[in-house]
RNA sequence: GGCGGUGUGGCGGAAUGGCAGACGCGCUUGAUUCAAAAUCAAGUGUCCAAUGGACGUGGAGGUUCGACUCCUCUCACCGCUACCA
């Protein structure tokens, strides 16, 4: 075997690891524990990307790497095999989901094997494994029958929650539902984003502009569905993401979409103004009711120091009391706005933001602080799913409600004045209503208000409200509760039944499935397809399946099942106690292995994946199945790759080429030209057609037209997508492993380029020639590898190598660690003499990177045992520093010569030899020496005129 | 519109406020070869009157003895998000 050939060493040696299963995680709790985890794939009939293998090989360089560090490593990996593709997909090839599932499990696992990752792989779980979806069920069903205490802030048992006497007086029914109400997983009428395509509903996380992942068209109608009550875990997820060790960004990212605001509600009285005495009276001795009377509006505010200039109220559509305040003159206009409301998608409510639609309902409220009527108006620019559904209109003082007061010519009143420092608005054309105002600043015309700061005005309005019994100071989310139910087949069933009377009809009540009859599986359908209507297709599952009857009580099973996220909300702690069918996880077992300590996967899971889990771990801890607040102490996203950098060069109608600044993009994606909108073509064109010029690229041939040069996202219809099997069979595994990390740093998103590949595996060509004899026909080592005690040249070499390797790793600096070993080389090729005992410490720290070729070398050296529980080699701090140095030496801060001096010499001593030198002494001539800044063992810095 | 990120040679990228461009790709020249590939050696930011010098980290200012690095403003690209009162 005289050269380097991954496509022989590599199989072998993942042999080796299997059959001696080298990567069992260890069970001796003497050893520090290290979970490093990477975020499961979704198993996709197309296989890994090259984007995969970026953070796995990330993850496993570490595990690598802390096993010879002496840690117990546990690196496990699974499959997040449920969801909507999935299904999509196997009824586009008319299979079984769970059968096209099962094959791209293989084909994902055995990519992961090709590419030599140390997984425990006796640990791996899908989500769609019946043992696992048990385990689902029964954190679902542990959420059923938890309520959250908003006095101690915890999830409790529902045993737990205190009946209030008069739902305790109205019977059983009443007490159920009291409980229902209360649940974490409840059942509630919400406004769903129905994707007619896809035949199922959405969570508001997976529709962004209007429009499914797939791009489909989503609508919104209200349906019966299951939610989970998040929204009460609001203020711990957002509190908690303080004590994890995770990017700001994505920190930022979870506190925004969790959104907490601080605010006021305030009550306004729709009614004449006599019966409005009547009401305040009654208010300011009874106080601020829980729910405000049927003829009070309730609105919720940021701003309640501009309740000055409430000049109108809007509702949103939806919202309960239209009906009741809409005066006959206005019913028909109120009427259809709403119902045009409704049949508009999200997307096309939100199509044109600037220009405002509404209708006057023809009711007035009295602004409880001015005692003034105003006009209530239903707008669609208000949502019924935050705050209260129902805003106080202050157009001086924000943006939405200005735009909505010039188009419908409403009052604008200013009441807030920027101070004095504040120039970004005119104050006189805020105060003639001809320019908003949204900053804080100083009250105006507000009463005895008039005068105080924003700050002090909140402040005093809560409690002045609240003495009134008109108001009181609120918290709100843009959070909203998770919608967790799918009318789709491939999913968890939810393991709920429910109650039939005698003649088959639901009563209304539910029931949880035993816990010993758990999982509920999924039943086998000849027909899983989704029929466009909102029943979901289990409703067509066998009677066997769809009835139970439990102490002679007959019921129907639910027949919604979960959405994909929830099987990876918990995988995690499946991983540790992954055959466990007594208990989700072994307490001990998950005190000894929580948290994660680091968790490596893509940036696009910021706030659902990572916010969902944290969810669930809370009620978990809550409920005493875990011993931690936070599953994962440390996160890092791996950027994107992206494909070849292109070129792209135009041509127009007549052939000719056009310059790329001069094509724009119309709304539809087609390229025009920006003077005469006339169809352009785009052209890919090859590197050597092109040149730069300054900082553009242009055509070779026409210097005059510019070529557009970037790297596109990997996709099937661009035909730029890298398969990691060609790499594998072109390269070797090392080589794409070792690829992907020298690109660049981790989190940088970067494009692929098919030479940097053949430049790495160039490289490990170099490491097998510097150790074995590549003329030779037997694997034997190079002539130049002799037992010879290493000289101190070689020393220092090896020991800054260790030195930057290690702490290069440490930190994730893959791409830094692979260029120091590539300096290794290049010193070690030239040296006729390379002591054996260099070479082994060289392969022990190549090997996280490169596991293959680092252990067919040690074998060639003479080792029989695996290197990976060899300890970590050690650095020599002495040896990792130089004795002399040279340093620059500058004039003006610009370096003019360098001199050679011992490190440590003192700052005087460098200043004398520096001033002594031959070439600063001619450049000083003439000038007087001003300061002279000298930092030891760095440089020299002389000032002079 | 909002938030976040990134701008350094032909390309990917390196640089605790202290020699800008480590390392790799590509390219040039040479050795080897009948030839090519591979390998090895030397070189490779731009410009100029070349053993030297000027310029140079998207742009404009600033702080500093000294700025890719810190501050202010600005431009470009990428990603996420979008009427949240």
């Amino acid at each position: 075997m005289p050269r380097y050939n991954p496509a022989e060493i590599e199989p072998r040696w993942q042999r080796f690891w299997e059959q001696n299963k080298t990567f069992r995680t260890p069970e001796d709790t003497n050893l520090e524990k290290y979970y490093v985890l990477d975020m499961f794939p979704y198993p996709s009939g197309e296989g890994l990307h090259v984007g995969h293998p970026e953070g796995y090989t990330a993850t496993d360089i570490l595990a690598r790497f802390q096993r010879m560090n002496g840690k117990a490593v546990l690196h496990p990996m699974g499959f997040d095999a449920f969801g909507l593709p999935a299904e999509e997909a196997a009824i586009k090839r008319n299979v079984p989901p769970r059968e096209f599932t099962e094959k791209n499990i293989a084909n994902f696992k055995r990519q992961l094997k090709m590419l030599g990752f140390s997984y425990d792989w006796e640990r791996q779980v899908s989500t769609t494994d019946i043992d696992y979806v048990r385990w689902t069920q029964w954190i679902f069903l542990k959420l059923y029958d938890t309520w959250f205490d908003e006095t101690t802030g915890r999830g409790k048992p529902i045993a737990e929650l205190p009946i209030p006497a008069d739902i305790q007086n109205q019977g059983d029914q009443a007490v159920i539902e009291y409980q229902d109400r209360h649940r974490l997983a409840y059942e509630g009428d919400a406004l769903v984003n129905w994707c007619p395509a896809l035949g199922t509903v959405l969570a508001n996380e997976e529709v962004t502009d209007g429009r499914s992942e797939q791009g489909h068209p989503v609508q919104r109608i209200p349906l019966r569905q299951w939610m989970l009550r998040i929204t009460a875990y609001a203020d711990r997820l957002e509190k908690d993401i303080e004590t994890v060790d995770w990017p700001e960004g994505i920190k930022k990212l979870q506190k925004d979409w969790i959104g907490r605001s601080e605010g006021a509600e305030v009550d306004f009285f729709v009614g004449d103004n006599s019966a409005y005495q009547t009401w305040h009276e009654i208010r300011r001795t009874k106080g601020f009711p829980s729910s405000p009377e049927s003829e009070v509006l309730r609105v919720y505010t940021t701003r309640p120091d501009t309740l000055f200039g409430a000049t109108y109220m809007v509702i949103a559509p939806e919202h309960p009391l239209v009906e009741k305040i809409t005066t006959d003159d206005q019913r028909l206009a109120v009427e259809a706005y709403r119902e045009a409301a409704a049949s508009k998608s999200d997307r096309e409510r939100q199509e044109d933001k600037k220009t405002k639609t509404g209708v006057f309902t023809g009711s007035f409220a009295i602004n409880p602080i001015t005692n003034q009527p105003i006009p209530i108006w239903i707008a669609d620019y208000v949502l019924i799913n935050y705050g209260t559904g129902a805003i106080m209109a202050v157009p001086a003082h924000d943006e939405r409600d200005f735009a909505f007061a010039k188009q419908f010519q409403l009052p604008i009143l200013a009441v807030v004045k920027p101070t004095s420092t504040d120039d970004s608005v005119n104050w006189s054309d805020v105060e003639k209503g001809l320019a908003c105002f949204s900053g804080e600043g100083i009250a105006h015309a507000s009463g005895d208000y008039t005068g105080s700061t924003t700050e002090n005005f909140k402040t005093q309005i809560k409690s002045d409200l609240a003495t009134q019994g008109i108001g009181r100071a609120a918290v709100n989310y843009k959070l909203r509760d998770w919608l967790f139910s799918r009318q789709r087949f491939w999913g968890e069933p939810f393991p709920i039944l429910h109650e039939l009377d005698e003649r088959g009809k639901p009563t209304g009540r539910k029931r949880a499935v035993p816990e010993d009859q758990l999982p509920v599986d999924l039943p086998h359908l000849d027909d899983f397809k989704p029929h466009g209507r909102l029943e979901p297709p289990l409703a067509k599952a066998p009677e066997s399946w769809l009835f139970v009857e439990i102490d002679g009580v007959r019921f129907r099973r639910e027949t919604n099942t979960m959405p994909q996220w929830a099987g990876s909300c918990w995988y995690y702690l499946r991983y540790i106690d992954p055959k466990n069918d007594k208990a989700l996880i072994d307490p001990k077992l998950e005190k000894r292995w929580m948290a994660v300590d680091l968790y490596v996967g893509g940036a696009e899971h910021a706030v659902l994946h990572l916010l969902y889990a944290r969810f669930w771990h809370k009620v978990l801890f809550d409920r005493g199945v875990v011993s931690t607040i936070e599953p994962f102490q440390r996160l890092v996203n791996q950027g994107m790759i992206l494909g070849e950098m292109e070129f792209t060069g135009y041509r127009g109608a007549d052939e000719q080429w056009v310059s790329s600044e001069q094509v724009i993009e119309t709304e539809d994606h087609s390229l025009v030209l920006a003077k005469d909108r006339s169809p352009v073509m785009p052209i890919k064109l090859e590197p050597d057609q092109i040149e730069k010029v300054g900082d553009r690229f242009v055509l070779k041939s026409d210097p005059t037209i510019r070529i557009e040069s970037k790297a596109y996202k990997m996709s099937k219809s661009r035909g730029n997508v890298v398969n990691p099997d060609e790499i594998v069979t072109d390269y070797g595994a090392d080589s794409l492993r070792l690829y992907e990390m020298f690109m660049g740093p981790l989190e940088a998103s970067k494009p692929w380029s098919m030479s940097g590949v053949n430049g790495v595996r160039g490289f490990l060509d170099r490491v097998w020639r510097m150790i074995i004899d590549e003329r030779a026909e037997e694997r034997v080592l190079n002539e130049s590898v002799v037992s010879v005690e290493p000289n101190e040249d070689q020393l220092r070499v090896l020991h800054k190598t260790i030195k930057a390797v290690t702490q290069d790793i440490d930190t994730l600096g893959f791409n830094t660690a692979i260029a120091r070993l590539m300096e290794f080389v290049n010193y070690f090729t030239k040296q006729s003499q390379r002591p054996k005992s260099i070479m082994e410490t060289f392969v022990l720290i190549l090997s996280p990177l490169a596991p293959h070729i680092a252990e067919e070398l040690w074998s060639a050296l003479g080792r029989t045992e695996s290197l990976a529980y060899e300890p970590w080699p050690k650095f020599d701090p002495d040896l990792t520093i130089d004795q002399t140095i040279e340093i620059p030496v500058s004039i003006q801060g610009k370096v003019r010569s360098k001199i050679t001096i011992a490190r440590g010499m003192s700052a005087d001593d460098i200043e004398q030899q520096a001033l002594a030198d031959i070439r600063i002494v001619e450049l000083l001539d003439g000038k007087t020496v001003r300061k002279v800044i000298v930092v030891p063992d760095r440089m020299v810095n002389i000032v002079a005129t």
